[in-house]
DNA sequence: TCGTTGATTCAGCCACGCTTGAAACGTACG
DNA sequence: CGTACGTTTCAAGCGTGGCTGAATCAACGA
């Protein structure tokens, strides 16, 4: 049988695989560096490949909205979009500020440029 | 109850409830031509937002290359690599061509332009 | 203080996409 | 021919992410 690897991985430990794999593993560091940035391109990515996350970052890019603003234009229940919104935010692609009883989201300051490097084939944007 | 809108919906057809949404449905085509710019772009944030196709992508950047050679950069089962292939496939972002034995599979001509149309925010590549 | 509104969190369910094993296809070589 | 190789397709199983309903928190006004 000898079986060649564990396929049972999650993203981030398919990464390591993908590394050892597609190098030789000469010296220490360049692979693991690699292997974090496509783990973070994943994780964008992955927020990115939603209907509703689309939406509201394509709202928050013309302006920042307060959530019941953001509701308006997304047509699902207040908890679902809160739950989007916090997939949004640990990924650090919008900021959030309170303002009285409303939450203000913006787009994070580089979250464009991780976009756009997150693209495969970008090869840390040189 | 008076529910506002049917919430078992497919991406497709999620995106005409947002685009309904969205604008006020001033003429006719417009909105329609948003929501299918919209759908293309999920369908391609879809296709890469997974780690086999996206280091397959990141491969193909590179230089076209047969199957045989992307199976040495991703550790998965040749079965499971030709599923992925052929999601790349339906979506129009890598082109095949049969040489003797091998499939080359090369980056689709317009695949950096579509990656990067589909990121939100992008409103058309204006 | 209480009630209301805006927003988040929690626990559970369910469908969809990924994965797998086996079989079928196309091509080259003996 | 038959065999071996590369690639694709098929029919399942399984796990995870998205959805829902109810509870919770945070801030303001009466």
């Amino acid at each position: 049988m000898t079986p060649r690897t564990e396929v049972s991985e999650r993203p981030a430990e398919l990464a390591d695989a993908i590394a050892a794999t597609a190098a030789p593993a000469r010296g220490t560091s360049p692979d693991a560096a690699e292997a974090g940035a496509r783990d973070d391109a994943l994780t964008v990515l992955q927020a990115l490949a939603d209907p509703v996350r689309w939406t509201v970052l394509d709202a928050l890019a013309e302006q920042p909205r307060c959530v019941c603003d953001i509701q308006e234009r997304v047509p699902v229940a207040g908890n679902l979009l809160s739950y989007h919104l916090k997939v949004l935010r640990d990924c650090g692609l919008v900021t959030t500020s309170r303002r009285g009883r409303w939450v203000d989201y913006s787009l994070a300051p580089d979250a464009r440029g991780r976009m756009v490097a997150s693209l495969p084939g970008a090869g840390g944007t040189p």
